[in-house]
RNA sequence: CGGAGUGUAGCUCAGCCCGGUAGAGCACUGCGUUCGGGACGCAGGGGUCGCAUGUUCGAAUCAUGUCACUCCGACCA
């Protein structure tokens, strides 16, 4: 490609509403254009990285015997409602009518679709397992999409589907997507981590997600850095404390803490650490029928609630947080001040994380206002609270493997691998016929990666102050070549024009630079873009039959003789 | 959904407090000089200041409404 015939623009100034650098670099480099908020346009030069990036994954998907499809963004109503998610999925499922009043959504996700295609053909043992995927257009109205093509509300996901006579097999193709999806990031240059993951609304059992490795993630991932253990942290389990919990030593004190209600005020108000505090948190659990459970949750000071692990608590899903005037009705004492201690157990569950049912002599509210209580302990001064998991893990908490102590990192999830189960099949009546004749409902697996966000994903990862750094695997093209005085010197641009022939017949990604720009901005935009390899043919060069080669990021530049560019740049390009 | 903030040229922003009919830099067009790290000079094109209503002789500026966008929050009592 000749940039003369291309067409991009660069921006010095990244618009002022992006956030994280693989938004601003993107926008500067015109690989997209915004359209509206999480919508955007993906210009010629990003356009060229995304499809490198969904041509591996195609690659590495067709290669595990995985089959292409194209499935509808527009998808019937009617579909939605069979499978229950109609009514489940809440306002990210983006609705809307056609003109006969029929109601229709922009497909999310395909589980509906392709179950409904699955059941109409699949009718025996004989034809499955079967794995159908596509790479298509998703939309999801997000509450707040930021972050660029990293959190959009329209976006490039590469989902598929596997259907199985068996749960063995359905473990099997898991098995076989996992290390599918360890060799498509591995080829895409990221480093990245497999983790055991929440299944979340999509139900199911037994999920990976797999992350990027990167501060701007917007998931926490618990991690063993002496195990391969890694989880969503929202899912790490938080083992009990393994120190005992101490004698009761100090009296049951009422002291007065005017005005202080959130934890850190109460804690620094008395001096303690915020570890020797507990804090409640009042939820309510209502049934169809109207009744309120209603539950104390208590949790260490400095700890966070795990609003799943609390959701999976038998009698508390789903929960809420209790309004003000609901926590003055159980406890008789306004938010911030509350406590286990003196609560009518008869009408408040009291559930104290493992970590509060070890810890003695702590300080918490006294439900009464403007009071808290110190040298609080179970059993002496209230009931023993019910003990369950409670909350997130923090760095330092022992592995759940048993093999020494979790670290976290941050993440961006790239892509996300989970055993359906039954759950659409069940719903969609998706069912074949075994070797017995017997009807039986297929076991499903589904398998996403997020195309367009690995765009953002890899610039996060790879760039400096100067722009992209991308793998020529991904980059918009491999190698530039960037002539000095191409509109002047008669000697450069047949050399230039000669080179880019030349690479071009040997099939590699080249740009020719041949804008009649100062050679400043030529290589500052060849920078910004992340070409990995650049060529510059200059008269002083050319006067000695040599050319100049300088990788993306290396300090200098290094000169090779006009004759062996070609050889010098495959061999780079194999290496890499 | 709650709170805060911002809407002025393609991009980054000034002007608004204190009303008098719109500016800078980058980008763009032309000419000239320049030409190995985002050049310089001169001359240009481009905005009814998000939209609507109101106040006023007069509104980018004040008021009200509305729309859009952004940020923070939406557990941590």
């Amino acid at each position: 490609m000749r940039s003369s015939q291309f067409f991009f623009t660069t921006l010095k100034e990244a618009p002022a509403d992006a956030e994280v650098i693989s938004q601003k670099l993107m926008l500067r480099a015109g690989f997209i254009k915004r359209a509206a908020a999480g919508i955007y346009t993906w210009m010629p030069l990003g356009l060229r990285v995304l499809r490198k990036v969904e041509n591996i994954v195609r690659e590495e998907m067709n290669r595990a015997g995985a089959l292409e499809l194209l499935m509808p963004a527009v998808q019937p109503a009617e579909l939605w409602q069979e499978s229950g998610r109609w009514e489940k999925y809440g306002p990210e499922l983006l609705r809307f009518k056609d003109r006969h009043q029929r109601d229709f959504v922009i497909g999310p996700t395909h589980e509906e679709v392709i179950t409904d295609v699955v059941r109409r053909d699949v009718k025996s043992y004989r034809q499955l397992p079967i794995h159908l995927y596509q790479i298509q257009t998703k939309f999801r109205d997000e509450i707040r999409p930021r972050f660029g093509v990293m959190r959009g509300r329209e976006f490039l996901m590469k989902d598929g589907y596997s259907f199985h006579a068996s749960f063995a097999d359905l473990q099997r193709e898991y098995q076989r997507m996992y290390d599918t999806y360890s060799r498509i990031f591995t080829r895409l240059g990221l480093q990245f981590r497999a983790v055991a993951a929440d299944t979340g609304s999509i139900g199911g059992t037994g999920s990976h997600e797999f992350h990027v490795i990167a501060e701007t993630g917007e998931d926490d991932i618990a991690y063993c850095p002496d195990s391969d253990y890694a989880a969503n942290v929202e899912l790490a389990e938080a083992l009990p404390p393994a120190t005992p919990r101490p004698a009761p030593s100090a009296p049951l004190t009422r002291v007065s803490t005017p005005g202080k209600t959130a934890c850190a005020d109460v804690a620094e108000y008395l001096g303690i650490p915020l570890a020797g505090l507990v804090k409640s948190i009042a939820v309510v659990s209502e049934t169809a029928s109207g009744d309120k459970t209603f539950a104390l949750l208590l949790l260490r000071g400095d700890h966070e609630l795990n609003e799943i692990k609390v959701s999976k608590l038998a009698g508390l899903s789903p929960f809420r947080f209790a309004t003000e005037a609901e926590v003055e009705e159980f406890l008789g004492c306004k938010p911030g001040y509350i406590g286990p201690v003196g609560v009518d157990t008869g009408k408040v569950r009291v559930i104290a994380d493992r970590t509060v049912a070890a810890m003695g002599n702590f300080a918490c509210g006294a439900n009464l206002a403007d009071f808290h209580l110190t040298g609080v302990n179970f059993g002496r001064d209230c009931p023993e609270p019910e003990v369950a998991d409670l909350r997130n893990v923090v760095a330092g908490d022992p592995s759940p493997d048993g093999k020494g102590y979790l670290a976290i990192c941050r993440g961006i999830e790239v892509g996300h691998i989970f055993q359906l189960r039954t759950q659409y099949a069940q719903a969609l009546d998706c069912t074949f016929l075994d070797e017995q004749g017997k009807r039986q409902v297929m076991e499903m697996g589904c398998y996403g990666i997020g195309v367009s966000r690995i765009v953002g994903a890899a610039i996060e990862q790879g760039h400096d102050d100067k722009g992209i750094i991308l793998p020529a695997s991904i980059a918009p093209f491999a190698v530039a070549i960037v002539p000095m005085g191409y509109h002047k010197s008669e000697a450069v641009k047949a050399a230039a024009d000669q080179l880019y022939r030349q690479l071009l017949a040997a099939g590699l990604d080249v740009l020719l630079d041949d804008r009649d720009e100062r050679p400043g901005s030529m290589f500052a935009d060849m920078e910004l873009i992340g070409v990995p390899h650049r060529i510059v043919v200059g008269e002083r060069g050319l006067a000695h039959g040599q050319l100049e080669y300088k990788g993306r990021t290396d300090a200098e530049a290094t000169l090779i003789a006009a004759d062996s560019v070609l050889g010098f740049l495959q061999e780079r390009l194999c290496a890499a």
